[in-house]
DNA sequence: ATATTTTTAGACAATGTGTTGATTTTTATT
DNA sequence: AATAAAAATCAACACATTGTCTAAAAATAT
């Protein structure tokens, strides 16, 4: 079986575009086989040539995101010569968040699961935490991780109200208050 | 059908241990009347008497915890005389959270729902971002709604990551760190 | 002791699963 | 253009879960 060969092509769009339609209403454990299939306008055989289940179909997808998302996130990071500003990365993360806004609203909605939430965000966030542990040295390793595990999720919640306001503010506006946040805490509404 | 009759009790003790067991393992959606009847160790006909399908038992577990939640965090907000400094409140918010750890290892685990999530946190959450909003009468609508839905988050990730770790720091601690979050941001990583 | 209520056990049609084999359609090669 | 290879379709299958129902057994209340 090559992957590269028009037919297969279209079946896994056309499973994934079911996938995806069907994961804005459902959870992936209320999707059926047969119901996607339906859906795709394919043959449920031609399904189980390709994917085991639905969840192995789900994780492939994730992963396959995930890469996407890797692949536009790296010039972002390895842009040595230029200044690494905080304020930067995130509006550089958040503006690829938006050009992938079907992807994440999905996998942010209510249907999405946490981990992968989280994996999208610790891609883009990391070496930004690595570099505040450097410069927090005084900090210890509890006070970063729970720093950490706040901010994160934290950023989540940001970018699921942002979705659900149908991302109508500005990147440079969300990626300015994410950063103030993370700054100033509830200073961020002195300002 | 009566609730207080001895063998409705039993049953329904039985299925919520059964369930909750599950819920460690899978997410509701993959969870099947049958395997948690045979768990249970009750007849299958038994549980449709009781509810119409397995979503109908999580709906109504949740809204069981919901209020047992709300019960036992009233008095916290209603003490009148005190003072009701933000740490306080929420080092009775995380005590409380403490007291039902099994509960809250299973909704705010991996196969915990995240609108439940937010409901345990707006509940004891809302009275403090309303004093809040009145204190800071500068801040926009917007500014508001984006700070708490970072801090919402970010509190459940704080939550998430306490019981990963198996609850070992002390409410207090993890109180504390919450607040200095909230208040200072990242020059909570200074002190 | 008797009437009521709850649970059990078994059966049912209906639906989804994962697999298989035969057939048709599409693609690649000569 | 003819032919071989690959992929999608169709139909059928044994199996499992679902939701509903009835009759019998067990537990509770009066």
């Amino acid at each position: 079986m090559k992957t590269n060969d028009h037919r297969t092509r279209v079946t896994k769009m056309l499973i994934r575009k079911a996938f995806t339609d069907l994961l804005r209403q459902k959870p992936v454990q209320s999707i059926s086989v047969k119901e996607l299939c339906d859906r795709a306008g394919i043959n449920r055989g031609t399904f189980y040539t390709h994917y085991s289940d639905i969840l192995d179909l789900y994780e492939k997808m994730k992963s396959d995101m995930l890469s996407d998302f890797k692949k536009s996130l790296d010039p972002l990071l390895d842009a040595e010569g230029e200044e690494l500003t905080s304020l930067k990365v995130t509006k550089g993360v958040f503006q690829c968040l938006k050009e992938n806004a079907d992807i994440c609203t999905v996998t942010l909605g209510p249907y999405g699961d946490r981990e992968f939430a989280s994996c999208l965000i610790n891609l883009g966030r990391e070496r930004c935490i690595e570099t505040y542990s450097s410069f927090f040295s005084g900090a210890t390793r509890k006070q970063i991780e729970f720093f950490y595990a706040f901010v994160s999720s934290g950023c989540i919640g940001l970018l699921q109200k942002w979705i659900a306001d149908g991302m109508s503010s500005s990147v440079e506006e969300v990626a300015k208050i994410f950063d103030d946040i993370m700054m100033y805490g509830i200073g961020f509404l002195r300002k």
